[in-house]
DNA sequence: CGCTTTCGCTACGAGTCGTAGCGTAATACC
DNA sequence: GGTATTACGCTACGACTCGTAGCGAAAGCG
């Protein structure tokens, strides 16, 4: 998008770290006073900089938010643990301690809400935040059909689709416990939901011994 | 919570009609403007009624979205189709009818938002629609454990876990599928969906043939 | 050194917020 | 029926935020 260099472009270059000064004061200002109270001034405020220069560059509080909430999802990691149920559970763990942030609990859900009547910030969010980490859905798949744990896929575009849905179980669940329910997507609920993905709620639900 | 006839008070009693009309309005809002740019003032204009009975009312915007959307989830109900699979898709293709429509998506998410620096509003938004749609989750577990389709629940705090968990997997894929994916849940998502909640995603995945 | 762009700063009109104050309307109690 | 009590509609208000314009200065590019 945009590149940080600036190419040939002539002039005064922006400043990279103000941009970072930026993002952190937004983060920061989302943790003091949440969405609705966050306005672009205080932010200016807390990262040194003029207001009208975030008004260079970016189009408006929405836009300024997606940014500084991405960066937060881009420390998730696959780490194998050898099978397809430890890998899903580190990785919603991961997910679940990013979404217990309040920078990233009031920041992301409102900026979704607000995507709902904008279609260009719903693309910002989605390629910024969404297609980014879908690439550890696609990575812990071919994973698990390598150990021979999941069947092999034999129509690439339902390959795409059981991707997206299983992208939309698992954020959604997590979001949904974290933010509606309000309740701590901790080991004990990681593991229950990682046996209800596998196996279904039909199959019997006590596979594995408590531990 | 309220009761409607204000039993013992004594003066002018407050009017019902206009509870009526000052929701009905806020989701005509929700629709026209969205959350960002809905105003009380706007909305006490289109309810015909003045500015200041809105603020005697609610405590402020949250509150108000809150009590107009939850009304939109009351119409959910859990026919009985003969099967598990069959009375799952069926709800959850009506949760996903109203939360396709505008009122519904730009309301919803941004109160959900809201909700994570406000522990009361929180609290509204679980007894006034979270707590009252799971009932559906309760009620269809039970036909589904007398038909024989699941297994009895022996422990009920280990039952009250499960259905916790069935709401937050439902409702978050749901919500996440429709708001953050911005795809329509239509029947082939919906049966996708119902397969992976009750035979997982380590089962044989096409077991019924595309229709 | 000039050209170009960004930056910090100030100021501005427009819009919204939530409340106070007033007179009036509608009901409960006696 | 009279009176107390509460809700209602209306107007006005200070405080705040918004997004932009305009200015001089700073920082790279050629």
């Amino acid at each position: 998008m945009q590149s940080s260099t600036h190419a040939g472009r002539a002039g005064r270059p922006r400043s990279a770290a103000a941009d970072t000064a930026i993002l952190a004061a937004t983060r920061e200002a989302l943790v003091d006073l949440g969405w609705s109270r966050l306005t672009l001034g205080d932010v200016a405020g807390r990262a040194g900089v003029a207001k009208t220069t975030l008004y260079r560059r970016w189009a408006g509080k929405n836009e300024l938010v997606v940014d500084a909430v991405a960066e937060l999802f881009d420390e998730l990691r696959l780490p194998d643990r050898g099978s397809l149920a430890a890998d899903i559970e580190g990785v919603v763990l991961q997910f679940a301690a990013i979404l217990a942030r309040p920078e990233a609990k009031s920041g992301l859900m409102a900026v979704v809400a607000e995507s709902t009547r904008d279609d260009a910030l719903r693309e910002r969010i989605r390629t910024s935040i969404v297609e980014r980490q879908k690439r550890l859905v696609l990575e812990g798949r071919a994973r698990a059909q390598a150990r021979g744990e999941l069947p092999p896929e034999t129509d690439p575009a339902e390959a795409a689709r059981t991707a997206d849905l299983i992208f939309d179980v698992v954020a959604g669940a997590v979001v949904h416990r974290t933010l509606v329910s309000a309740q701590p997507a901790d080991g004990e609920w990681v593991r229950g939901f990682t046996q209800v993905l596998l196996w279904g709620l039909a199959s019997r639900p006590a596979e594995s011994p408590a531990g």
